[in-house]
RNA sequence: GCGAAAUUGGUGAAGUGGUUAACACGCCGGAUUGUGGCUCCGGUAUGCGUGGGUUCGAUCCCCACAUUUCGCCCCA
């Protein structure tokens, strides 16, 4: 038998239906903010990835999916969904005709080569949004606030905000500096993971679950004496924002994210709902001022987030937001095989009349056939018998009520929109 | 990439080194020939993740691989 690769899933059955739910919200929460649907390709140019992610992250240096394709260039499927809109943005000069900001909604496969485990695949899917202007804090708040709304939209109510200020790259190279001078002297300490961390992205030493409790983490440097003040003033009105939405939220200064091209807010949507174990973060994004013009495009800022859908599947299944079953308009019956001819152009007119509508074409008794349409959730029947076709008529029953009437087969469809 | 556990039908699962792999749910069919949620009866794994090995004989023992799950790493 042929199985489906490591770390990829078949969704169908009921998940489809949380999958629509899911998406649908979302859309209709972009729609609502009037972002407009941006696609973008699944692969693209490795270096793409490599210079907008970063060479030291991790998901570039290890977890891409990179493959030459028969013309030997190098491609890689995307591990996120930024760089790529970005690229189009740059590619198509998507900010050639306005001055306002640009605003986008994504959603599609993403791939990572990672270990496995429950809500975490190799193939994964993500939705999220990206703004594209002048760094402005009323466009963060609106971001957050989008997200918010939509996790309320989804009927998902204890979900908490993370936020934390990186400040500007000058500020964040400052303390860069200071962070890897106050560490280096306890680098002894330090668990093995934290020294390589100490090499490549110091500031991942702050979310460590290890050393976080050691002594000299006490007084490690804080981002926030490192800011300056335009950074300060900025996140400041960023926070101002969202009190006057009312968003809660708890700015966390071991907060940072795994991708480089982050700047200034950044933030993740948590949960902690004991229900579900270990997939707590369920979003995240943030303000990347230097990724568009890194790529070679214009001085753009930015900002997005991200949602993971699986990871959001699993909370949707767990708290029962989605109604997962699915009603038939009418079942049509024929008595026998010598019907099914006429009750299959009955259904086709039902179809079209604009009824959800299933036929049964088995041949078996018609006690099989109404056991079957009571194991559906099916709110009429129509049972097409031979004595009602020399009148031209089926009989229509209520599937709940079991009460059934004669109606001519010309009249069927106007009987239905009295009953719906 | 590292460490650990698991892998029996459509599902949940019991089970034993040796005739027909328990039970339950589901599904299919039947209970005087055109009517459904109950009841009763019958059917439903030629096979126990895959490939080797040990053995007279393995689903059950050993090895490898795959997949899943958990932890690390990383991250959504």
């Amino acid at each position: 038998m042929i199985t489906k690769p490591k770390g990829t899933y078949d969704l169908y059955g009921e998940d489809t239906k949380i999958y629509d739910y899911v998406l649908d919200t979302f859309r209709g929460e972009c729609s609502l903010n009037n972002y407009e649907l941006i696609k973008t390709p699944i692969f693209e140019s490795s270096t793409l990835f490599h210079r907008g992610i970063g060479e030291t992250t991790d998901i570039v240096t290890k977890e891409t999916y990179d493959f030459k394709d028969k013309g030997g260039r190098d491609l890689t499927l995307r591990p996120e969904g930024t760089a790529g809109v970005v690229r189009c943005l740059i590619e198509n000069k998507l900010y050639a005709n306005t001055n306002n900001y640009l605003k986008y909604y994504y959603y599609g496969p993403m791939f990572r080569y990672e270990r496995p485990q429950s809500g975490r695949f190799r193939e994964f899917n993500q939705f999220g949004v990206e703004v594209f202007g002048k760094m402005n804090p009323y466009i963060d708040a609106e971001v957050i606030n989008l997200g918010v709304k939509y996790f309320l939209a989804l009927g998902i109510e204890n979900v908490k905000i993370k936020i934390n200020n990186l400040g500007s790259k000058s500020d964040r190279e400052k303390y860069r500096e200071a962070l890897i001078g106050y560490l280096k002297p306890h680098i002894d300490e330090l668990c093995e993971d934290c020294k390589v961390r100490l090499e490549k992205n110091p500031l991942r030493v702050l979310d460590c679950k290890v050393d976080s409790d050691k002594e000299f983490f006490k007084n490690v440097p804080k981002i926030e004496d490192y800011l300056c003040d335009e950074s300060k003033d900025y996140f400041n009105e960023l926070l101002d924002n969202l009190n006057a939405l009312e968003i809660e939220y708890e700015v966390d200064n071991s907060l940072v994210r795994g991708l480089d091209y982050y700047d200034y807010a950044v933030f993740e949507f948590v949960t902690d709902d004991e229900k579900l174990k270990g997939a707590s973060t369920i979003c995240g994004g943030g303000r990347y001022n230097d990724l568009v013009s890194t790529l070679g495009g214009p001085d753009l800022g930015g900002v997005g987030f991200a949602i993971g859908y699986e990871r959001l599947a699993e909370i949707v299944k767990t708290l029962g937001l989605v109604k997962t079953s699915d009603p038939v308009d009418v079942y049509v019956v024929p008595v026998t095989e010598n019907e099914l001819s006429d009750a299959f152009i009955i259904g086709c007119m039902l179809k079209d009349a604009g009824y959800k509508t299933e036929i049964d074409y088995r041949d078996t008794s018609i006690k099989n056939k109404l056991s079957h349409a009571n194991k559906l959730d099916v709110t009429y029947i129509v049972i097409v018998g031979e004595e009602e076709l020399k009148h031209y008529e089926v009989k229509l029953k209520d599937a709940v009520t079991k009460e059934e009437k004669l109606v001519k087969i010309n009249d069927l469809v106007d009987e239905l929109n009295i009953n719906f």
